[in-house]
DNA sequence: TCAGGGTCTGACCGATCGGTCAGGCATGCT
DNA sequence: AGCATGCCTGACCGATCGGTCAGACCCTGA
């Protein structure tokens, strides 16, 4: 085990990504980071231009492949939307179990920051494909249940290997989303809520 | 309407009721509230002892009601249990929404607050009975995800009138439980986790 | 040998936080 | 009139927050 580049900058993402995961962004200050890592908070502010970059940085690459799954869905509408949007989103959920840990929760204000701007259009329309594009509030109701539910038990069951956590969890939203008889075009709506 | 009393009290935890449900509880200063009163920050802590006496007065009758239903499911094994503890949960989220709203994202710190001791306990219970007590990863996952979804959809969909979303929310739950076949005895699991 | 760039740090900044405290101001009882 | 009580306030406190800055340290290439 060969350590020759310290590679602080690394060091600093896992520390802050653990920190946010138990005790929030909100509730992480630089100054616990530094204390995990062993530097200064200097040191983490040399490494990354804010707090809100170091958060913007460890959640891109789950933002990334939300922002993938999107594509994917568009055009997409009826079961194969909902199936598309059931597998897409548990496969998503479990591979970035710690990135939706560190957001639980402080989603609201978080989504006010620039980085994180589109992600709460995208997660609209992922919402609005899993509930087959109804309008019918049990649908658009079970579609939230699933996505929030979702993200909550990948969030807590850090202990279930990936590969019994996901048929779980694709087997009970299949059951639990609103099957649609036929599947008319609809345009996806955007509820944008002030911030 | 008479306005004899100004009753600040009740304001103040008007105020603080919904600044918590929009910003969280970290996210709101006691000079927040003051404003929206209309009042200095050291009236608000006049009126409460501090921050967390605040919070603790606004959650009281929702952790009365959580209680309750806790008593309620003690004996109850099997599908029993699930169906009671389906439906006294859905109308228990439906009914305090802005409770849920508050507590929502902040769960893990403000749980290890000495005011909310308990409901982690008493929502382990409640959990394992939707599972119809049983040890199926299946089984935990779905009752998890649902309690978890549930109390999202209370908190975001604040528009719905209760008689729409409380049928909505328990046939999604119904249907999302994995059935119990046998019913089986079996003492509660309390999972305790470091706080 | 020296210059320069990358890395890191302690000291410091203004802002804001939850909370304290002495005192002002009505009201009502004696 | 005098006094006690309840309600409320401005001024203030120590702590902590995110962020800045000048300079120390080390390595490397000329």
């Amino acid at each position: 085990m060969v350590r020759a580049v310290p590679d602080t900058h690394g060091e600093i993402l896992a520390a802050a990504a653990r920190q946010f995961t138990v005790t929030g962004y909100r509730g992480t200050s630089l100054q616990d980071i530094a204390r995990e890592v062993g530097c200064s908070k200097a040191t983490v502010l040399y490494h990354f231009a804010n707090k809100e970059a170091l958060l913007a940085e460890l959640m891109a690459p789950a933002i990334e492949v939300l922002r993938s799954l999107d594509d994917q869905l568009n055009g997409l509408t009826g079961a194969a939307a909902q199936e598309v949007a059931a597998q897409g989103f548990v496969d998503l959920a479990v591979r970035f179990r710690q990135e939706i840990a560190v957001l639980r929760g402080e989603f609201p204000e978080l989504l006010c920051q620039p980085a994180f701007a589109h992600i709460q259009q995208i997660s609209d329309r992922l919402r609005d494909a899993l509930a087959g594009h109804s309008d019918r509030p049990g649908a658009r109701i079970a579609a939230l249940v699933l996505l929030a539910g979702i993200s909550e038990a990948c969030a807590e069951f850090v202990d279930i290997p990936d590969d019994e956590l996901r048929p779980a969890l694709l087997t009970l939203a299949r059951r639990a989303v609103e099957p649609v008889d036929a599947p008319l075009p609809h345009p996806p709506t955007t509820e944008d809520k002030d911030c």
